[in-house]
DNA sequence: ACTGACGGGACAACCCGTTTCT
DNA sequence: AGAAACGGGTTGTCCCGTCAGT
């Protein structure tokens, strides 16, 4: 394909359109966000935008593969790749998590949970994308935890796909509930809960005392 | 609300424009719910439908207040107000959710985070209006930890608020990810993820044991 | 349905609309006729529209049903029912209708095959309602051609079917022979071998001479 | 036009076009045929069409002339130019034409008509363009008639213009009531009822015997 | 000679509200 | 109280034409 001419440069119509589209709908959903409104954020037209995609639905399921894909993956899997247990690397990803989710970005929630909730139910091709993402991130969690089992940090006795459900789980939640609060000490509420939920999950049985009442 | 006026009698034409709206707003979203499938469903027309309301979000609104609160808190919080132990209790409650939830019932997700994660953004009512369920959902939860503290079923030493914030989350987060997946088997998975966290808070230190590996 | 409440009395708004449409389709073709020339010509709206009619296709279905066919068969058969010889009455429906066809009326062409050659190939539902009136047209002459032969006024030998077919045929292509030239002389020139054709029906055998060259 | 300077090379890119173009345009019509799906037959793409043809318009004219024009010409007029008796000559021409047009070939039509019923209302180099073809091929039967009149083939008594113009327009009513109804029957029969009016006009006064009924 | 990106406009479909009338 | 007609606006889709680049 033409693409490849400019694989190599950043900045492709192709990126600007996908970028606009993504900011349009995480802030007013997929259905929600206006082609007008998109086209307008990437200074295009439309023109430009049904040449590269052959519909509102197709430029949908690129930022879901393009875009949301990558950043949840990276976001949450490639520090557990690098660190030697997983579960102090979970509680810095998550610690990491509430502290960049603020002011108005807490209030556009997961774009991840965004999608799922709205367009699981009556697109199949949406929610198929959006499952594998999920089973992705879950897998990668299991297999971590699977990993620091051997080594020794990980109680042995737990299932370790139930566990990383578990947690992908609490997390959307945790970011959905603060994302209609709009109050990011709910966030860190839940996250003070999930990583409780975490030391239990800890080699050492005893898990660790909450911290005292706020 | 003039809903008061006629408590009383059941299946008035408010009612049946309620229940009719309910339905299709849970199926296709609040944007995403025509007026006229609603009134198709309800077997009434616009004449009707304005005579109650004034507008599609006043419609709206009635449904979250009217079905969806007292629906939401009758189903999780009547319960803890009977029960001796709160965490006897919860586990009976999200059992029966993980049982009656499947089918076509699991793939239509919880209709509060529906709402939640589709209008809290775009709609500062539904937002307060929403927000004082989660709210009143969680100050239940609280409420009932307390309690079980007092009479020794329940560790001392956590925050009943931030343990009921993140039960909240964790159980909208498991119908979610059940929801996109389509799988109740994901949703039996997070059910007991949840219950391994519920086991934590009890008085008696230890954790349950978790079920063997499937 | 509401529409008997004015059964009665001429000029409803579903009349003024298949009235305008029927205006537009027969100028611009089907596919050329856009909804906005059509309100614009009818003074209405969109919502007007759609309210009795479900998509552009569904107004189209109707003007070929309750515009096109009645006209076609009342101009063509009903004079027939009331003639004592088939082949007088269809020489003078021949030739009234060159003399009404003329000017504008003549590039116009005929609303039936115009939508026939624009629309059978690409949509079976026109296809099958066209079809429907040029099988009542050709019933309509072959049944008078019957009769005439019981009357002595048609030879035995022919098969009516066939000719009644020959007989739309050439109705058909001359006047769209004449549309495509725009000019009167051509309808005349085929409207004569079409006469010629129609005396070679006759009982007595030996066709007419035609008339000297002009 | 600049054709001719390679029109010794067959195959040439413009040449592709035309044909690609012809087709496309036989089965949607000339305003239903869109560019893209006329370049994706010709695997092309803009830049080659706006290379050779300044607009669709012009695309449109050259399929006219270049194509649709030699082709009926060819198919209708060439055989007269060789044959004695213009009238056999035509028998067998349209018997011809009968055989050859079946299954997908009868829905779509004839082309010059097709454009005809379309076009000439509201394009006037397309209604010129065609008209011109009618009345090669209407000028071409009238020539074969009297050269047939001074053979003693054809009765001297008949307007041969008259003729050619009525048989022109059979053939094209003919085809496109077939066309709507997909029977080749009704072809057929129309065939049967032009060869009559063609019997007609043989020298010998007396018509053949209609063939006994079906 | 030809490619691909893009502009800009038009169209059908749908949707929410209002109003008139019964 | 409710049915039906209608207004007015927006959206996704598609399509023709141009232009810079090779």
């Amino acid at each position: 394909m033409g693409g490849q001419l400019r694989a190599g440069g950043a900045g492709t119509t192709r990126d600007t359109l996908l970028a606009a589209a993504y900011a349009v709908i995480r802030r007013d959903g997929f259905k929600g966000a206006s082609l007008d409104d998109i086209l307008a954020g990437a200074g295009l037209t439309k023109g430009a935008l049904y040449h590269h995609f052959s519909s509102k639905q197709a430029l949908g399921y690129a930022v879901l593969a393009e875009i949301i894909e990558p950043y949840v993956l990276d976001f949450w899997l490639s520090p557990l790749a690098l660190c030697d247990d997983p579960i102090d690397c979970m509680h810095s990803v998550i610690g990491q998590a509430c502290e960049e989710i603020d002011g108005e970005e807490l209030a556009l929630g997961c774009p991840l949970n965004n999608l799922a909730q709205e367009m699981s139910p009556v697109d199949e091709v949406f929610r198929t994308g959006i499952d594998r993402i999920y089973r992705l991130w879950r897998e990668g969690i299991a297999d971590a935890l699977r990993t620091g089992m051997r080594k020794g940090h990980v109680r042995a006795d737990i299932d370790a796909d139930r566990a990383a459900t578990f947690i992908v789980a609490a997390v959307e939640g945790s970011i959905g509930l603060a994302k209609n609060a709009q109050d990011p000490e709910i966030l860190r509420h839940c996250c003070a809960g999930l990583a409780q939920f975490l030391d239990g999950l800890r080699q050492g049985d005893r898990p660790m005392p909450v911290e005292g009442r706020g």
